[in-house]
DNA sequence: TTGTACGCGTTATCAT
DNA sequence: ATGATAACGCGTACAA
């Protein structure tokens, strides 16, 4: 910066306001700083801009567990939303337990995030500066905005659906949809903790225990497709992009900030259609 | 810091050492810095160390597409791996264009990550500081490490599998397994450039073209079970570990750092068993 | 073994 | 509209 200051005759500076587009610097030096800069491959650092403007660029995004096949998803929602203004994410794992989430959160303080979004319940006993967008099934006591995925209207539709329809129901202790065990991966289990499986598991299953053939699949829409089911999608894109979107509004102070947004996972037909209540 | 080296009665840099686990600080001092710490919740900004330091504990991901239904197990790899060693992931999408992926790699440069996974063909017109580790199909000429992925082998284990079988293949202009396609997901499409396709692009499909009705899925083991199809994975998970593992050797100057790696996709049999040529 | 002082690259503040 | 300078919080060479 100090070169590209000297090469264009000005001052460190000028330099920093001119490439940041400070509107109080005249089109004349702001060509000049540009030119020095652009012939210099001058480009600014982002640590050394973090620690003075103690603003870093970064967005957290903690999942409890990375491996989910809606990961890239999600992250492909956020990243489409934040990306254009310069952010960056900051992707984090922040396993079962406290103790792991509590590291997580940590480093996320220490690297001066400029906003968390964080799935599934969070952990912070320590103080967080930036916006928290909490991303959950159910909304829970933590400040922030809630994302919150409707389960229950989910579970209405498929119910709905279901009337006259035959469906593969386990008994166990934790009934679920016979046809969804299979689709986890090897060193998965239908766990409380997953969030695919909370929707399965509020569902009312008692009320179409009566079915018999037709499975509805949950979380794999082209799949069910190919098959021929009804499908319950858990609609990651969307809710990366809500949630990115959400964050920036705080961030920026503009745009809306709701303390909870709603949203309803789509009911697929074996068509792929989307079947609206 | 200053806080601390107060209240512990030393001064900055010892806590600083103290912290660090430095081995010239005496036990004795280390315990009154570090309960001071605890006392005052105090942890080290990664900001300034990063400025200081000129490391910032931060490792560049970049994926062509985010939204792939296996760049959650590739993250989740390179997590496992490098967690531990307190680095963080900086996840990027390069898009297709020349132009888009430019702009990623000075983003990284600027922010000075410790190193950079780049999954697919990487664009480095600009100086790169720490070490480079590309993750293809075909190795390129880039400097840095390659993590090739040898589909040519994994076709060689289709072919030898498919013998005998009956296989449906489509003979248009890009030939593909049936069944592959009503997998992806929506706005998705075989394209050249997906790194599932140029498995199933380099697929002698001549040579099994009298087959009739068995389906080789590529990517979706689990599903391939259900279905009771053979099933040539892509080991997202796998690839992850390795190329964070090398990142790190290469980083901390230590552990195997070899030009290339090459790894062979591995084909499941309807059982779910890995079958060996 | 510990303290002092400077440097890291940028932005904010105040002055001009 | 621009310049000068003090932070920002930490690492570390050097001195003690």
């Amino acid at each position: 910066m100090e070169d590209v200051a000297k090469l264009a005759g000005v001052n460190k500076a000028t330099v920093s306001r001119a490439l940041k587009g400070d509107s109080r610097i005249s089109s004349a030096t702001r060509e000049k700083v540009w030119e020095a800069a652009r012939s210099l491959g001058y480009q600014p650092d982002a640590v050394a801009r973090g620690l003075s403007s103690n603003r870093t660029g970064l967005l957290g995004i903690v999942f409890e567990d990375l491996t989910s096949p809606w990961t890239g998803e999600f992250l492909g929602g956020v990243d489409r939303v934040v990306s254009k203004q310069h952010y960056s994410l900051l992707v984090k794992c922040s396993g079962k337990t406290e103790a792991q989430r509590l590291l997580v959160a940590r480093d996320l303080a220490s690297r001066n995030v400029d906003g968390i979004i964080w799935i599934g319940r969070p952990f912070f006993p320590i103080a967080i500066d930036g916006p928290l967008v909490v991303v959950d099934s159910d909304p829970i006591d933590v400040e922030g905005i809630h994302v919150v995925v409707d389960v229950k209207r989910g579970a209405e539709k498929i119910l709905k659906i279901a009337e006259g329809k035959r469906c593969e129901v386990e008994e166990g202790e934790k009934s679920f949809f016979k046809g969804l065990a299979p689709l986890l991966k090897g060193n998965e289990s239908l766990s409380d903790s997953s969030l695919p499986f909370r929707i399965i598991n509020s569902l009312n299953l008692t009320a179409i225990k009566g079915c018999q053939k037709d499975v509805l699949l949950c979380g794999y829409p082209h799949l069910a497709r190919l098959l021929g089911y009804y499908c319950l999608d858990w609609p990651a894109f969307e809710l990366g992009a809500v949630a990115g979107r959400l964050s920036l509004n705080v961030i920026q102070g503009k745009g809306v900030r709701p303390e909870k947004i709603v949203v309803v996972p789509p009911l697929y037909s074996p068509e792929g259609d989307v079947i609206s209540l």
